[in-house]
DNA sequence: AATTGTTTGTGCGGTATCGCACAAAGCATG
DNA sequence: CATGCTTTGTGCGATACCGCACAAACAATT
């Protein structure tokens, strides 16, 4: 099938370790292909085409920020596959996926790939999806960690907790969303302070009331929108008038 | 069933999306519990004997440090699930698991809601372990961007790098370096600078050559060898004499 | 009402990283 | 081998956050 022996599919890790059977089903749609430096498989909330699995070729999950700066949050190679929404029941990948190094690997159409998954139950499904928020949230506490400041980060924490419950009161010492946020209990105070000042919130020992949400909105950074976003997608798309028989269609 | 509407199963959006067959399988099962501030549902590496739904409780993932210290890696509410990890294989969850808000939700024993999993094809076990390790390498891109120098994490990003690849020698420019790790190109020329001068790396215009793996890996921080062992770990479960049956053994 | 322990506020020097500006070195191309 | 562009090196001051120390405010208990 292919010539040099680097670049037989067994090189994938993940491939390799499919019994000869079910390697022999996939391998009739396995297309071994080049993966220069610098090439795009799919941007951030692309439709994605096709499956991956690199062989020498090692790609960049990046994470893009509204300012065009990015941020790699993981990298995958030769012991792993891209396109993982696909597999989580979301066509629309949260990250860029670029070849960081360039090389090759085998690619599958999406298509196929998910037909691997057609027989889930929905409970499956389900979990599965919410998966993939949760590496969306992950992904977007890498970030966060890296680019914005205290102050937004406190922002967009408070914001994510009183979505999760009825009250707009939190019930937590700032010492314990220091640890949270893996900050010093110092930087929650003067953080504290400012918003306060702003109206935005109003505090006592171990209780903070968001007095003005949209305020805080507008203060935190962009990772807030996207994480709250995410939850809401997954949830509009099991709880509204039964479920999609396509897991690939997107909102529109 | 219970009393107060704000405990009932649907509260939990995740129950909530499941039409009312598979629930009423579910819901002998599962046990309407307190979770009380503080409360750690589960430890990093430890076997995981229940699956949990908060309905009014809010619970954080931490990734705890070997000094003890924590970050959040994210949070879970009445949007999510806790014990992700079996479904994605791997029974031994990577982070700490603590109820940040008090209240309330259900739980359900592991082995019965594995069960739901058990007519999973291996090719669907393998990718979502697969994710499982992709979620943990996140996590650990989160927590070094908040905790870990700019030398240690250059370190890292070496040494996961080289591990994908035959060579020792990768060709990448500092700037792109920078942009994987988000940080100025001028901080990944002095770390390089560094490293260059104790001798363990050596490096000309776009190309880095690791000359002492092992020095690499004494200047790194914790996070390269969890990463390397969550992979590691992952390929020989797979790789070496077929397939355990149970999901849930420990490597002991 | 007084006491006690926890939580929050504040000040100060230390350090890592940033942002910018520009110089030096290396490679590629004609 | 000379030119030009990319990459790497260096030197600032600015800033955000840290670590520590301690004071002030608060709530719970006696």
């Amino acid at each position: 099938m292919s010539t040099a022996s680097i670049q037989e599919t067994s090189y994938n890790r993940l491939l390799a370790a499919l019994p000869e059977s079910e390697l022999e089903r996939l391998s009739p749609q396995l297309e071994l292909i080049q993966m220069p430096l610098g090439n795009v498989l799919y941007e951030a909330g692309d439709r994605m085409q096709y499956v991956w699995f690199p062989t020498t070729a090692i790609v960049s999950l990046q994470y893009i920020m509204e300012d065009g700066t990015s941020t790699e949050v993981a990298g995958v190679g030769h012991e792993g596959v891209l396109s993982v929404s696909l597999f989580m029941g979301s066509a629309a990948p949260p990250s860029r996926a670029m070849v960081q190094t360039g090389g090759y690997g085998y690619r599958i159409k999406a298509a196929l790939m998910l037909e691997e998954f057609h027989r889930m139950e929905l409970l499956q499904r389900l979990l599965l999806h919410y998966v993939q928020s949760l590496i969306v949230q992950i992904s977007l506490t890498a970030v966060c960690n890296r680019h914005h400041s205290i102050e937004q980060q406190l922002c967009r924490w408070l914001l994510l907790t009183i979505n999760r419950q009825p009250s707009n009161e939190l019930i937590v010492t700032q010492e314990l969303i220091a640890s949270m946020l893996g900050v010093r209990r110092e930087g929650i105070t003067a953080a504290a302070g400012n918003l306060k000042n702003f109206g935005l919130i109003n505090y006592r020992r171990g209780h903070i009331t968001v007095l003005d949400r949209s305020g805080l909105e507008t203060m935190t950074c962009e990772c807030y929108q996207v994480a709250k976003k995410e939850f809401g997608n997954l949830l509009s798309m099991y709880t509204t008038a039964g479920h999609s028989h396509s897991q690939t269609c997107s909102k529109k």
